[in-house]
DNA sequence: GCGGTTAATTGAACGTGTTCAAATTCAGCT
DNA sequence: AGCTGAATTTGAACACGTTCAATTAACCGC
């Protein structure tokens, strides 16, 4: 009986419990502190937690990171999905999607930075082409391939590809120029947003011309180059 | 007499000989052990300094690099010079220039990761826009203005006037992937600049093309834009 | 219930970057 | 030579991220 409560509430294992409890605990003070202010010491206390116990569940300060990381994604997933439903065009659709991720990205704002602070060292969990952000970038990937699904723009094989890789590694541009913004509102970013995508709706439809497919398929061939020599991608066969 | 010797020993004020001497063991250091792995105290005891001497010429680790930063520009510029002088189109001249710049790099590419590591946080002196950093992100924009200006190729004065930045844009992307290329020689790398460089001649000609005056010009008022959002930029009027 | 095995938790200790008040050296002036 | 203020140098102290051996709690087959 008393046997019975005790299995229920570990249903989730309880180490869940407090994993989950420590990253909210964490993400409570970095939106309030911001992330290098914020101690590990800190966020112990806090959850109520022995600092080795943080530890325990968070190889380091930087994998709290990863984990805000996800949710971001998860919580931009979310808000797309219903918003695209009622848009068919290309522009139309990745100007939906391009000013949520803004929207859902703005409350952390001032302490985004480190997101792209540790982004490009290659050793990082953080670095988005790392086998440990595997899950979150394919997924990323997955938002902007459904972008493309929902329109009927005639885009030829190859580039339609290529495209939903391209688009997220377009969002990381736009993402980093926002944590460099500081304008109110960050209306430079939707701004520059909506002119970003106006000329990349233009260029896409100029790439389709059966007039540039050389030159496109020298441009795709050279992507296709860089994604290989990316640590791990979803192109290479995982058999063995 | 004595008093005489003692100016022309301390003619470089003493301080700066002091300054450099840090420099020079600290890059000694970090080339063998890496940057992450080489502590301040190492650095110091090396160079026969006290610790808290150390920082009073470099506030902080981080310091350390963007003088780094600085010397593989001046290495750089020192090497492309001579070899500018016997090419004339913009392929060959520009293929040069991001050539040397890796065979410049290469002693210390594992530990140049750092370099991109905090290049992207806002408040870094390392961010490549920070007014920190100023002097050698203009030297090294110069550097690619004389790689246009020593072409014959006719290009219009909007987009010629953009390259040099744009190129160096370029050029930090390069760099970023040569930072995660673990191919022998870093061959992948010159790979890839071998076809990039390709790319962008034909581009920046189709881009030339009267027939491509509107997309080009919203383009550059692009460009124009995300420039005027950064920190500190040479549009800026620095009248005095 | 009861060992034994695994999971979870603790807190002390370590190494490192950074700070700072105090001590020392130096440069110019009389 | 002696004084004065600035530049340089010192080393102890601090805060923080991280590690780890030891302790406690949870689970499972008997």
């Amino acid at each position: 009986m008393t046997a019975m409560r005790k299995k229920k509430a570990a249903k989730t294992l309880k180490g869940d419990q407090t994993k989950a409890l420590i990253l909210e605990t964490a993400l409570d003070i970095f939106r309030e502190r911001g992330y290098e202010e914020t101690t590990m010491r800190a966020i112990a206390e806090k959850a109520g937690v022995s600092l080795g116990n943080a530890y325990y569940y968070f190889r380091s300060k930087e994998y709290l990171i990863q984990a805000f990381y996800q949710r971001l994604h998860d919580e931009h997933l979310a808000a797309s999905l219903p918003a695209l439903e009622n848009k068919d065009t290309l522009k139309a659709r990745l100007l939906t999607v391009m000013r949520l991720r803004i929207d859902i990205s703005r409350p952390y704002h001032h302490f985004a930075g480190v997101l792209f602070k540790t982004a490009a060292h290659p050793e990082s969990p953080l670095n988005p082409f790392s086998d440990e952000s595997d899950p979150v970038r394919e997924q990323s990937i997955a938002l902007f391939a459904k972008v493309l699904d929902g329109t009927k723009a005639r885009i030829p094989k190859d580039l339609k590809a290529e495209l939903p890789y391209l688009l997220w590694v377009y969002q990381m541009g736009i993402v980093l120029f926002w944590i460099h913004d500081p304008s109110r509102g960050h209306r430079r970013t939707y701004r520059l947003i909506d002119h970003t995508v106006d000329l990349l709706d233009k260029l896409i439809h100029l790439a389709s011309n059966p007039f540039m497919r050389p030159l496109r398929k020298q441009a795709l061939r050279l992507v296709q180059e860089i994604r290989e020599a990316l640590p791990d991608d979803d192109n290479d066969d995982k058999k063995e």
